[in-house]
DNA sequence: AGAATAGTGTCTATCAGACACTATGCA
DNA sequence: TGCATAGTGTCTGATAGACACTATTCT
């Protein structure tokens, strides 16, 4: 059988479809994601993932909403964050059968990356018993419901990856920042540490291709102020 | 509305979840994909690539199969092959509203690749009125049905960045091969060409590395034959 | 012998890792 | 003045691109 043969919409019966959010930000240095806790059965008083079911219009006039515009939907609902423009890219897709104990359910996994100085408006959804942020590091003792440790392992490996060949960075630092935050940056989502020195002129070959520029003012430390930069969003071409 | 909250499985409406495969292979030295000409409505005698709906069990004991199970056994259906062991990932999921004109049809969109060996156990399956293998290069004029095109390059994208740092590209080739045979594959997916030397040092690398071993016999050429390679699969960690 | 392809060596530019050094502002 | 952080310079090793050269087999 193959999606090029005679079917009725009555043949098959059908999987619900959700979209889960794997919300990430840098709180006090950590990475951390956005969790909320399940008001109902099963998995009740669990965390989750926020997400929710893609909305399916009934006729053939209304199909109802793209995926993504489901995804973004639901951040903004559980961020709080109407107007600004957000990072979020489609992750995955989780259908093994049995992976919620009700019924056959496929969700989109999306990630999101919220630039810290707005992670403060998170307050707990409508259908959410509570929300909050977690750091990554000490979630290993706090069992998920669902397939979800899955999806947040995932999502870490793929920001991983994504981080040494795309500006992710840039989505976790302020709208102006110093070479060491975005360096912190870095170090925070790869786990490792790296040299000033040398991320430096990786810092300055950015500079060179127009990726960053400088940025009137300085950031204040406990010593001697460092220079602010901006990420240039729209290269041209 | 979260995942969190109380619903019943009536509550809302679901799209219908079918599954897509780009399957590639090596034709003649030209990367070519399956695709399937349909027989019904909608686009009715366009090509299109091969796929079908998820098996959705009716019960709470029976939810049906897995999307890699439904993946991999559209793929065994329309290469015709059992018993091997296929190279097969999800790509990604699409599910704009009325990418389908009869109804929402979200798909799990997957791509294949297909040693050249291999390839010539096409059929056409059941519900296909064709089936065959198509040069990537002169797809361009040929319309292919709902949004398959867009699958089609994004597929094409993803294997040209994932042979960078992936094996891929040893299932495009034979299980035992020359460094030209190797290097040919490279060439074809990525579109430029690589320097002969320069790929036999990344080559030595890769067997210094233990990737790949040295293998009784020579391939014949034209000339001077050829020294034969294999992919070590199972590197000991 | 000549064609064709396999196989090797070399020079250079780029970039990352390691690390030492200088400069500047704050307490 | 001392400390902490910003900012700079240098050495080395790994790798890619360009390219010249040698070796072997077939006709």
């Amino acid at each position: 059988m193959t999606q090029a043969g005679k079917y009725s919409e009555l043949d098959y019966s059908r999987p619900a479809v959700t979209v889960d959010l794997v919300i990430f930000t840098l709180l006090d240095n950590k990475l951390s994601l956005l969790l909320i806790r399940r008001k109902a059965a099963p998995f009740r008083d669990r965390w989750a993932l926020p997400g929710g079911f893609v909305r399916v219009g009934d006729s053939v006039k209304d199909q109802g909403e793209d995926l993504d515009q489901a995804a973004i939907r639901e951040l903004r609902e559980e961020t709080n964050l109407q107007g600004q423009s957000l990072f979020l890219e489609q992750l995955y897709t989780f259908g093994k059968a049995h992976r919620d104990p009700r019924m056959r359910v496929v969700t989109v996994a999306y990630y999101a990356l919220i630039r810290p100085d707005l992670a403060g408006n998170v307050h707990a959804g409508s259908d959410a018993a509570d929300a909050g942020w977690f750091e990554l590091q000490k979630l290993g003792h706090l069992p998920l419901a669902f397939d979800h440790q899955d999806i947040v392992d995932l999502a870490l490996k793929r920001i991983r990856g994504k981080i040494d060949y795309t500006p992710i960075a840039f989505e976790l630092v302020p709208e102006t920042f110093t070479i060491t935050e975005l360096r912190n940056a870095y170090e925070i989502i790869k786990g490792q540490s790296y040299d000033r020195g040398n991320f430096r002129r990786r810092f300055n070959r950015m500079m060179a291709d127009g990726i960053i520029e400088d940025c009137a003012g300085k950031r204040a430390t406990a010593s001697k102020p460092a220079q602010l930069y901006r990420f240039v969003r729209d290269l041209p071409r």
